[in-house]
DNA sequence: CTGAAAGCGCTTACAG
DNA sequence: CTGAAAGCGCTTACAG
């Protein structure tokens, strides 16, 4: 019952040829046909059928959004919101609807094979992954475009956005070591994503360009939860460390709360540098030095690299590296805000 | 060139009818036919085309779940993802795909309607919104089916899934008296929206019932967010109160903040009791009391009453209201586990 | 500039 | 139990 191009065709008096190219903008119709098909559209509150569209044209003009069960259960971290947010603000634009797909664990294996096949969606983006996923095969056999954020080594040739961890870590670290700190520790990211293993690298080789040693017992193994924050902190304290750096906020969170267990001040006794800035990283006390990662921005042009690769299949896959952003706060004790703030 | 029914059809030697059957699991089909059917829609690793199911079926078996930007932006905080969890959860079981549609403060008057009517989407969830969105009168004339998470009163009529705020903050309310408090004072939730509504409501009649009047230089209006929380509380502080009830975790979260810095101890010299359970609430120092929210249950009762509503239409409307649960921590002062904790 | 017709990949009475 | 045929609401050559 609702109203069809067919209505339309009836009730302006024209063709339905007619009509759809008024609907679709183009060119070569009068511009009489045109007034009127635009009133009896408006009139009759007409919405083209998306999946007869679709069907016909072969395009649907849609994006599936991936969000792997692992990254929306550790990244309780707004990076999910942020990144919907951006793939939807640039979709919408472009006039695309996004479909989410987020993993179960038991159906996945089945599912992610129906949403990559079920002619509903154009193309995909998926949230970092964890190595080795079982969705990584099922991209592999797809003919239908997909760019990544976060880059994964079993798919070297994908389009992806990401952020330049490496660079990020060795920055944080780095800006440690400027402002005098000696043994610097790190509480690490998943071993099981490419992030957390680039981000150690980043730390080490910031050590080495300083002319230090890695020395392994101020390398904590955590995974981005808070919890292996807080552990990790534990694990480091015996070393003595002076600064640590932290591969994530939400870590970050978990440290300060070990430290405040055992009285160590921030930034007197240590000092931290976080990653990724989430928000909550400004109100923690001391507020959060850390590398900020643009989340919603990375979100935004995934979706751009995608729907132009949709729309023209030749375009060579894209890999874009954007430079996250120290921003400097109080726990890193070298701004001029950072008064001495105790922790307890 | 994807595998298509009549592909099924040829390989297989039986007719499209037949091949349809089959996929769709109807009865009616003899085994030899069913057996070799399943045999080739597994080697082809055949998957129906949704648009063209939807089009002849005129059913599309996708759900569209609205998020309206000022929650997205207000709840930082997983609501967002815990309901987008449980959603996609239920509506996988059921064989439902998810849209999600972010509204966009610009495109967001024509960009609904386009979304609500664009045949895509069989019906849709709603996340809370602000009274006087205008997203409520585009859902007035939509045909279709939808549920609310979060009650509306311009939709009196429409299927509801909600927690009892009024219960939630009269509980809350009602712990602190229990407890031995006297002057108890509230951060309230945004006023825009019902669920801040009600749980001043409750918080109110907790202190009725309990042979109080409302004192209202101890209530500070909060709009959800950490800011506000931070403000309230340096709000409410000349008034000496010995406990507040504050309407969201992560306003508690501000409230923490405001404390620390005036050196003022949770729960020795005032008691918090927050609302929602965030996976941080657990890690705060003290650890938060707090009402839980079962946000991604929520989620999963939404998504199954529209689907229902989906496959049988004359279904009445649904209102489930969940009674939220009171968790106790240290930060209320009545835990075994409390101890003596000072904030700084 | 406009229209008649075929076709996108399915489902669904209807006949047998 | 099986198949031929119409139809879902569009787009897109093709002809004029």
């Amino acid at each position: 019952m609702p109203v069809t191009l067919e209505d339309i065709a009836e009730v302006s008096g024209y063709s339905r040829s007619t009509v759809s190219r008024v609907i679709n903008g183009e060119p070569g119709v009068s511009h009489r046909a045109r007034q009127k098909i635009t009133d009896v559209v408006e009139q009759l509150n007409y919405h083209p059928n998306q999946a007869a569209r679709g069907l016909a044209a072969g395009q649907m003009n849609n994006i599936g959004l991936i969000i792997p069960e692992t990254v929306s259960f550790i990244f309780n971290d707004p990076y999910f919101q942020f990144l919907s947010l951006g793939v939807s603000q640039t979709s919408n634009e472009q006039d695309f609807s996004v479909m989410l797909w987020l993993s179960d664990p038991d159906l996945e294996r089945k599912s992610i094979n129906k949403f990559l096949n079920n002619g509903l969606v154009d193309g995909f983006i998926i949230a970092s992954m964890l190595m080795g996923d079982p969705i990584i095969e099922a991209l592999k056999s797809t003919p239908r475009p997909f760019v990544l954020v976060g880059r994964q080594p079993a798919l070297p040739d994908a389009s992806v956005v990401d952020c330049d961890n490496v660079q990020g870590a060795y920055a944080a670290t780095q800006h440690l070591l400027k402002t005098g700190r000696k043994r610097i520790a790190t509480i690490t990211g998943s071993e099981g994503m490419q992030s957390g293993i680039n981000r150690i690298e980043g730390y080490q080789k910031a050590l080495q360009d300083w002319g230090l040693t890695v020395n392994h017992a101020l390398i904590a193994k955590g995974d981005y939860t808070e919890g292996s924050g807080y552990f990790g902190m534990f694990q480091l304290l015996p070393e003595k460390p002076d600064a640590v750096f932290i591969a994530s906020d939400n870590m970050a969170h978990g440290a300060y709360r070990a430290l405040k267990e055992v009285g160590i001040r921030v930034p007197d006794d240590i000092a931290i540098v976080g990653f990724d800035d989430i928000p909550s990283a400004d109100q923690m006390t001391p507020s959060l030095t850390t590398m900020r990662q643009p989340i919603r921005k990375m979100g935004n042009l995934a979706a751009e690299i995608l729907i132009n690769k949709i729309n023209y299949p030749d375009t060579d896959s894209q890999r874009i590296i954007l430079n996250p952003e120290l921003v400097v706060r109080q726990s890193c004790g070298s701004s001029a805000l950072a008064g001495s703030i105790t922790l307890r």
